[in-house]
DNA sequence: GTCTAATTTGCAAGTCTTGCTAACTAACAA
DNA sequence: TTGTTAGTTAGCAAGACTTGCAAATTAGAC
């Protein structure tokens, strides 16, 4: 994603109002690697300003995505994640937080289906599950009780 | 997946009933590659038994999966996709059409994040955007006008 | 300051999935 | 075969997430 001052440069070219809201949502996002979803940036938006509907959120995020200027992701569990970082990057998701980190793959430009016909590939994504480093640290040092208690979820 | 009858019988072993619904969704599951959405498999079972509720065949899929006989697949449109393949392989989503294909890919087993401190990576997946090779041919066979404006893009 | 098209809000509605529970039935024993 | 009962189904309500809509508001231009 551009910089928020580039992002209102540009929406103003395309005939688009600079809002508060917008430019409170453009720098929420600005350098953001949580990869939050649309309720997320919400909660956040709402303690600085106050009123601000979800619908805007919504509504911002759309027209940034249609823009190209932010990436979607769908993890199928909660909703969709919305990533600024809309260069060359994969995920590894945690299974236990759910956090997305960004991560780089070597070679997963030249990965190619080995058996899918004509299909024309024009977009390679790499998801990798697993655990994070926080969870695995937090499982070693909780408690078998309570350990127990949180897997029977 | 298994066969139908291994999962008639292991449904049975766990203290679970064979009911006719369950063994028209095996049926319906199996050697099925087709992705399905629990509505289309809804739509195809209501026709060999109406009446059968789309609510027991989310149930018996969500019990498949939590078996482990199915991979549950989400693409950020419509809804969850069902994959009765369990064995190791990736997919090849069409824009186009939303059809997607099994793939196979040399290398992903063994692709790792090359900056993601101490995740523990547990599974890889691969997902390839693009054009399956029925939408391109159609798209060909069509007005030349409309291509020159897709392959602009 | 005035004007106006773009934007924001709040709520209704849409889509997909799950919770709930009364009615039903597969499985098993007598 | 019949009775028993724990597991299952069907139907509808409700939850989670997202979008449609339209009245009220406002940024930006003159
Ligand atoms: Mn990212
Ligand atoms: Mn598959
Ligand atoms: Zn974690
Ligand atoms: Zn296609």
């Amino acid at each position: 994603m551009h910089s928020p001052a580039e992002l209102a440069t540009q929406f103003r070219s395309m005939g688009r109002k600079l809002t508060p809201q917008r430019q409170l949502i453009f720098s929420l996002l600005h350098n953001n690697e949580t990869h939050p979803t649309a309720e997320n940036l919400y909660g956040i938006a709402s303690a600085q300003m106050p009123g601000i509907s979800l619908r805007t959120v919504y509504q911002t995020l759309n027209e940034l995505a249609e823009m190209g200027e932010l990436q979607l992701i769908d993890l199928g569990e909660g909703g969709m994640r919305f990533d600024p970082n809309v260069d060359d990057h994969h995920h590894a998701v945690c299974g236990v937080c759910g956090k997305i980190r960004d991560v780089h793959v070597k070679g997963a430009a030249s990965l190619k289906p080995n058996d899918a016909g004509d299909f024309m590939v024009s977009d390679v994504g790499v998801v990798f599950r697993g655990k994070c480093s926080d969870c695995e640290s937090r499982a070693v040092k909780r408690s078998p009780v309570l350990q127990a208690k949180v897997s029977k979820k």
